[in-house]
DNA sequence: GTTACTTTGTGAAATCATTCACAAGCACCC
DNA sequence: GGGTGCTTGTGAATGATTTCACAAAGTAAC
C-alpha cells in the first residue's frame, strides 16, 4: 500500500476515540462533518484520511459508528492486545504503569525493570518491578513488542541497544534525547521539556 | 514576520539542545551538517530553518556556538524565566512537579492545585499542594503564563476555562481529550495512548 | 596575494499534505 | 417511481515544507 502520513495515523487514532465517544451516548451513524468538528480538522479531511484504506461510508447518511470503529481497530492494529514493558520505575515510569488509559486500550503491562534495589520488588499496579539483568530473558520468553523507556538520558542509548538485541519491535521513549535505531524498528520520543519550549515560542511571538 | 511552521520551531529546540552538549564539550563552532546528524535531519534543512530568523553563520567556518544558542534561546523566548503552575498533583502531576529538566530550561513551578485533601499541603520538591479553589486568586497575583493541566478527562475542559479566565497564555495539557481555547491562548496536547497507537500501526504495516 | 578548500544562505524545484468542488450514490417522502 | 436533499469519495488545485544546487564568502596554507 500507498505510504500512508503519520499526522493521518494521528487522525484516525482521535477519530477512534471520538467513535467510542458517540457509540457510548447511543448514536448508530455519524457524518464526517461531525468527526471533524469534534477533532478540530475538516470533513473534507476525514473523507480524505478514510478514503487511504477504503470506503466505509453510505453516501447521505454517512458512516456506521460501530463499523467505522471496528474497521480503525483493524487498521490501526489494535484488533489484538499488545505486550508492554517499561524500563526505568521511576516518578515518570511508575506513573505510566499505573495508568488506565493504555489497559482500556489494549496495552497490557507485562514487565518492568529498574537497576534500583529499593524498586525492584514494588508491585505496580499488580506488576513487579524487577532487576534490569533479567530484562533479556524476560522479552525473549514474553515476546514483548513495545518497550516504555524511561531512564535517565545517560543510559537511554545502552538500554535501546539492549531492547533492539533482544528482538523488541517499538519503544516509545521519554528521556530527552535522540535514539538511534535500526531501520526494522520504530522508535517516537515524547518529550515535554521541548512541547514548553513550543509554548514559549508561542508566547514571545503570538502578536508578531 | 512570516510565519514559522511547528516543525521548524520544534527542530530549532532540538539544535538548541545538541549546541549545549557540544558546548558542554569545548567546542567552539559547529556546521550545519554536524547539527544535522545530531537530529536526525539535512544540513540544508537546518540552514532553511536557520534563515527564517536570520543569517547567524560563517561561510567556511560554521556557527559560533555559543552565539547561535544565545540566538536560539531569544528567537524560542527562553531568555527570561517563565512561571508554571500544574493543575492535578497526582501521579503524572506529582512526577512533572518533581522533574529537574523543566527548572534547567528556565520553567519554573510557582503553583500546584488539586482537589483531593489528600493531596492538598503536600510538598513536591518545595512547592505546596494548594486547593484548587485558590488557582484564580494565585493566578492573578503570581502571574503565571503557562499551565501544566494533569486531571481526569472530565475536568480538563471546565478546568481550561478557569485557566483562561484568569488570564492563563498558553496549556500544555496531558489529558486524552481535545480541549478548546479562544485564539489569544495556545494549547498543545501530549497524548501518550495515542503515541502507542501509531506504534501499533507501524508495528502492524512494517512490511507492508 | 593567490590558490584550494569549506561552508553558508537562498532561490528554484520537487515533494508532500490539505482543501476545494462536484459528480455520484443513497435515503426519505410523497 | 420520481423528486429532493444530504453526504460520500475523489481528482484537481492549492498551499506548505523539504530538498536541491550553486554562487558568494569565508578560511587556511604557502
Ligand atoms: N518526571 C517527569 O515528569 C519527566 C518528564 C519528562 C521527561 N522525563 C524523562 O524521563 C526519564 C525518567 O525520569 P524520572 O523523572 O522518572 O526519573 P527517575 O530518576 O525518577 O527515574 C529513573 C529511573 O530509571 C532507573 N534506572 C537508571 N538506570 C537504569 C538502568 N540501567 N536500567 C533500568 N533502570 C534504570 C532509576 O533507578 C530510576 O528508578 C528521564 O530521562 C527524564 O528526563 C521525566
Ligand atoms: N499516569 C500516566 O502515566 C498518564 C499517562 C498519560 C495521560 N495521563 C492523563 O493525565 C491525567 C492525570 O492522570 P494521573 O494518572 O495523574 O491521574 P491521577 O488520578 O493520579 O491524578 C489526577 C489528579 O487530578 C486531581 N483532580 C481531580 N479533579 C480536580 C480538579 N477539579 N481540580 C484540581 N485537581 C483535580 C485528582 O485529585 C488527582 O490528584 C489524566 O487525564 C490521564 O488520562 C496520565
Amino acid at each position: 500500500m500507498k505510504h500512508i502520513a503519520e499526522s493521518t495515523v494521528r487522525r484516525l487514532s482521535l477519530y477512534l476515540r471520538f467513535l467510542e465517544e458517540f457509540e457510548a451516548h447511543g448514536h448508530q451513524t455519524i457524518s464526517s462533518g461531525e468527526l471533524a468538528s469534534q477533532g478540530g480538522t475538516t470533513s473534507a479531511q476525514v473523507r480524505k484520511d478514510l478514503s487511504f484504506f477504503g470506503s466505509f461510508g453510505k453516501r447521505g447518511l454517512g458512516y456506521s459508528v460501530s463499523d467505522l470503529s471496528s474497521r480503525l481497530r483493524e487498521i490501526l492494529g489494535l484488533g489484538r492486545p499488545w505486550k508492554v514493558v517499561i524500563v526505568g520505575a521511576g516518578k515518570i515510569g511508575a506513573a505510566l504503569a499505573q495508568y488506565r488509559g493504555f489497559r482500556e486500550r489494549g496495552f497490557r503491562i507485562v514487565g518492568i525493570y529498574d537497576v534500583d534495589p529499593q524498586s525492584i520488588g514494588l508491585a505496580l499496579d499488580g506488576v513487579t518491578v524487577r532487576d534490569q539483568r533479567d530484562m533479556e530473558t524476560d522479552l525473549m520468553s514474553l515476546n514483548a513488542e513495545i518497550a516504555l523507556l524511561a531512564v535517565p538520558a545517560e543510559v537511554a542509548q545502552p538500554l535501546t541497544d539492549r531492547l533492539v538485541a533482544a528482538g523488541i519491535g517499538a519503544i516509545l521513549n521519554f528521556a530527552s534525547t535522540p535514539l538511534h535505531v535500526p531501520s526494522h524498528v520504530t522508535i517516537r520520543s515524547v518529550n515535554m521539556a521541548l512541547e514548553l519550549e513550543i509554548l514559549s515560542y508561542a508566547l514571545v511571538n503570538r502578536d508578531a
